[in-house]
DNA sequence: GCCATTTGACCATG
DNA sequence: CATGGTCAAATGGC
């Protein structure tokens, strides 16, 4: 929980999913994070928040044991994030990470130096954590490789419940650090409730910053606020780049492929509503 | 002594 | 009842 990854030799590749279930009305993301051995394997759990692992727990057929962690300010701040940590069967380098819940507290950045409190150690171990911005960066810098919209999973789902498919892919954009980044279902409570997955939480060794688009918004803690998400928002984040193969701007940044479904149900009245 | 981790027990759910 | 998730006492490091 202590160490830092330097931003020189921490190379790994990030499959973030997003499993926008239905459950609990709590946002629930996995994140798939490979570190190259080579790297100094310290394992993936340095994401910028601070955590509290409370257990670990042996997965049927599953090889390795699974980890579950809390926000370090569950309490303090009333934050009740929480991940699990499960190596991957096929590749021990990989780590699977599902983060449910969004953080509440404030400690996630390193650039907060709040007034003193009586919880002195809270900011211990945030100076040379990257902010939320940059580690979006990164990935947004990787997302030139490849971004598709997948919406296969609608019909597996309660549309009712889950409006949202949203499978971006990144990969093999950069150099050695690819990463892919799939986002599934995304329903209510995800958007609304300062939701904030893994592409815009506090990671990277990187120092950019990102915003998605109008519709998304930075607040002082890495974490993307939408501001509203009307149909016509999203039109305007994917539309540019449905038959072309120019880099349409998303943000800051611009987009080497983007592919969109055109069955996507942006006009469905759930969606995003 | 404080705090995080470990680990077996307990609980919830299907 | 099997499995996954959480609790909390014990343990260890600083």
């Amino acid at each position: 929980m202590k160490r830092r990854v330097s931003a020189a030799d921490f190379h790994w590749s990030t499959n973030l999913f997003l499993d926008g279930y239905c459950r609990k009305s709590q946002p629930t993301w996995t994140e798939q994070v490979k570190v190259s051995a080579e790297s100094g394997f310290e394992g993936p759990t340095d994401d910028g928040y601070s955590w509290r692992k409370y257990g670990q727990k042996d997965i049927l057929r599953a090889k390795y044991p699974r980890s579950y962690y809390r926000c370090t300010y569950r309490h303090m701040q009333n934050c009740w994030a929480t991940k699990q940590v499960q190596r991957s069967d096929d590749d021990p380098t990989v780590f699977d990470i599902t983060y449910r819940g969004s953080h509440n507290c404030h400690h996630a950045t390193y650039c907060a130096p709040q007034p003193t409190s009586p919880e002195k150690q809270e900011f211990k171990n945030q100076a040379v954590y990257p902010t939320g911005q940059q580690y979006s960066n990164q990935v947004l810098m990787n997302l030139r490789a490849n971004l598709r919209v997948n919406t296969n999973d609608l019909d597996k789902n309660d549309p009712a419940a889950c409006h949202f498919s949203f499978v971006p892919t990144f990969s093999s954009g950069m150099t050695d650090d690819n990463r892919h980044f799939q986002i599934s279902h995304v329903d209510d409570n995800l958007i609304g409730s300062g939701y904030s997955p893994s592409f815009v939480s506090p990671t990277t060794p990187e120092s950019n910053y990102f915003s998605v688009s109008s519709s998304s918004q930075m607040n002082g803690y890495g974490m993307v606020h939408n501001l509203h998400h009307s149909e016509s928002d999203l039109t305007d984040i994917f539309s540019a780049n449905t038959s072309t193969t120019s880099s349409p701007i998303v943000g800051d940044f611009s987009l080497d492929h983007l592919e969109l479904d055109p069955n996507f149900p942006f006009d469905n009245p759930n969606f995003f509503s």
